[in-house]
DNA sequence: TAGATTGTTAATCGATTAACAATC
DNA sequence: TAGATTGTTAATCGATTAACAATC
């Protein structure tokens, strides 16, 4: 299995995407330029994505829809559907639960964790919801690897750590708290109050910027 | 005012939250390491950052924690109380709501809007629901320039349209869309549906570097 | 002083950009 | 052929890393 560069990867799931989309339309073929505008990035780097994943083009049609999204999804996917856990069933969780529930077809959230014992036993969503201590037999019994943590902040190390100890190996943190893991667990930090800081600034040099124009 | 790389102003944030916990546990003073774990980085590259908004450290003590955490927020917040719109109030937009509510005292969520007629008019989380067609005179009103775009795929464009001739010129975007808008305004995306691929990626290429290695 | 830390400079690395040849 | 696109190589850029001097 080759190794992409994290950026690269980030890419292919963009232009999956738009491929998708392209697909639905009717399109046979796309040029590397149409997919460029997705990740608001170059042909040329387009190109060198689709090398790297061993898919060529042809110069007078550009690259075949159906032939890309097959090399992308050979490339992301799985061949078997990935089963995972989210962690923590606040608000923000059961709306992660529902978004994810249509996304996608290859990632399938599957068992539901939470501290509040009321909610253990319930099925949310169509999930069933366990108790943090039944995460080792759970994730084990349905070989979770990866997993979604929508806890408070304070608790997010704790069940990080649960969970690499349970077998996981991915995780997507949404709380603001950066996780201690072992080298062979992949955190990918969904930072909102980081981001929202973030606009916010440059939104601010944005106008200063036209004001200042004026 | 200055202007640094945008990972710096993520990693800026990240270390006013370190120091917000260090002062709040008693603690006067902190080292560049210390904070370089939070970011997972190195010392040299946090002193880097910190120098470029102006602080100097003690080779002694390292950095006063008060001092730090004044400089970041000059540098980062504006003056006043950052008003925000919310874009989208399903599950998600709601979730992000009540997040957003108590996390941050600078950025304030101060109007949401939606297509659904019915919600118009509605308070939700303290909020007042307005309909689409009164957005440019609410963020006119309210002052707004930063959104968080909550919106299901297929509305994002239009919504962020819409949000770019109100005078927003900072987006949030949860929609797993790309959005077209003008250079003035600054869009950040927080795509879940890519970041959960990406993570189910990187944990199967641990789970076979692991086996692999056995 | 000795030792840990800060501040500064040069070297390295990776990714992006630009330029151009090859192709249909 | 002509023209737009793909594939490939070299140049550029920015950020990170490493090394070391300065400081308390």
């Amino acid at each position: 299995m080759k190794i992409a560069s994290e950026k690269t990867i980030e890419r292919l799931s963009l232009y999956r995407r738009l491929l998708r989309v392209a697909k639905g339309a009717g399109q046979m073929s796309v040029y590397s330029h149409d997919l460029a505008e997705m990740v608001r990035g170059t042909a040329a780097q387009v190109r060198r994505d689709l090398m790297e994943i061993g898919c060529a083009g042809n110069s007078k049609k550009g690259y075949d829809v159906d032939n890309l999204i097959d090399a992308i999804s050979e490339f992301l996917d799985s061949d078997d559907v990935t089963p995972v856990a989210l962690v923590g069933v606040g608000n923000l969780g059961r709306a992660l639960l529902q978004f994810f529930e249509s996304h996608h077809p290859k990632l399938k959230i599957v068992a539901v964790f939470d501290n509040d014992p009321e909610k253990s036993g319930r099925v949310i969503h169509g999930c069933r919801c366990y108790g943090m201590s039944e995460m080792p037999v759970v994730v084990a019994g349905k070989k979770i690897t990866v997993a979604v943590l929508a806890v408070p902040v304070g608790a997010a190390q704790n069940a990080a750590k649960q969970l690499e100890e349970a077998g996981v190996r991915g995780i997507l943190n949404f709380a603001p708290e950066p996780l201690r893991v072992g080298p062979s667990v992949a955190v990918e930090n969904m930072d909102m109050t980081m981001a929202l800081e973030k606009v916010a600034y440059m939104a601010r040099q944005n106008n200063s910027k036209e004001n200042g124009a004026k």
